[in-house]
DNA sequence: CGTCTCGTTGAGAGTTTTCAATGTAAGTGG
DNA sequence: CCACTTACATTGAAAACTCTCAACGAGACG
């Protein structure tokens, strides 16, 4: 069966799944919580790269595809619960089960376009444009994601964000 | 045979694949020179979202997959010839013969960790790193392709550009 | 109550864009 | 082949945007 392919996993809000420098295990399906996954440059500040939650699957995808270190930390934001396949198992899976392979197609698919999204908001808006489309179009980030990881999610200073609410609010 | 599900097609340079609000009826492989994808904003500014050469896939996967208008225009930076495969044929292939699900899996699987990385450039960097972190990971595109396009593609002014290089030839 | 984290605000510094002008190379038609 | 046009790259100066730094405020938590 599928699921016996899959181990469970709780994290207590802060912890680690993955730290930079390690190899990345596990390819994890976030059954319950948040987490989130960024990286950190020589100044000490953190970029977001990614939020998972409910339904989302979580890794450093790199790391677990090429077994090289990851570049990126993987916390918990919340408490959360995972389902987590190792890559052995990831391979004999998409092998024994053609449909799975089909499943992360899709999905793969599906990110790629997401990603593609955010990379031509990234290049093309200024930092209030990118608000607004986030807004827009995952506004469940902005309510559930502490304003400074937005910030660092969108590529702009935490006050520059801040700024920007203002000014959009006082608009009204 | 997986042949018969692709057709031939060649563009003369300059000549569009596809323009923003058609729907993007084929997936379609490069066998032969050099395409790029991008959007125009209200003021009538290119910004790049992609460039495919020899053994890359090109499309608006966005308006193949939901068969949504584009958002994207597709043309042709060089002489090139391609084989496109339809959106009705795409679905045949992969149900039939389970492994190019797998191809087109790892495809995007590989595709999404380049495009992690761009945006994370993107997001992170000032437009001098970006520069210099294309130079080190994709040459061939600054070698390959018109300056104002690769200034677009990092999301930086052609004159931001110009100075970049003139600043990084001086300190030699 | 004190501490810690996070968000807000202001002012100045730094980066990037915009606009306009000039330079340069390539392509076209006579 | 040359003159002309067009497209692209470079440069300068001013404007716009965003960041940095520092201070302050509000709420959470022990």
């Amino acid at each position: 069966m599928i699921g016996t392919f899959f181990v469970g996993k709780r994290l207590r809000k802060k912890q680690y799944l993955l730290q930079e420098g390690e190899v990345c295990r596990h390819l994890c399906f976030v059954a319950d919580g948040l987490l989130r996954t960024y990286n950190v440059d020589e100044k000490g500040d953190e970029h977001m790269s990614v939020f998972g939650w409910e339904g989302w699957w979580i890794s450093d995808f790199n790391s677990f595809l090429s077994l090289e270190p990851a570049v990126f930390n993987i916390d918990a934001i919340e408490d959360s619960s995972l389902l987590m396949i190792s890559r052995a198992d990831y391979e004999k899976l998409t092998l024994q089960v053609p449909i799975m392979d089909r499943y992360f197609r899709i999905l793969f698919q599906n990110s790629l376009v997401t990603k593609e999204r955010r990379l031509m908001s990234s290049i093309t808006h200024t930092a209030a444009q990118k608000y607004i489309q986030l807004l827009g179009s995952n506004p469940e980030i902005i309510a559930r994601i502490p304003q400074n990881m937005v910030a660092s999610y969108l590529g702009i200073a935490p006050e520059t964000l801040s700024r920007i609410k203002r000014n959009l609010a006082s608009k009204r």
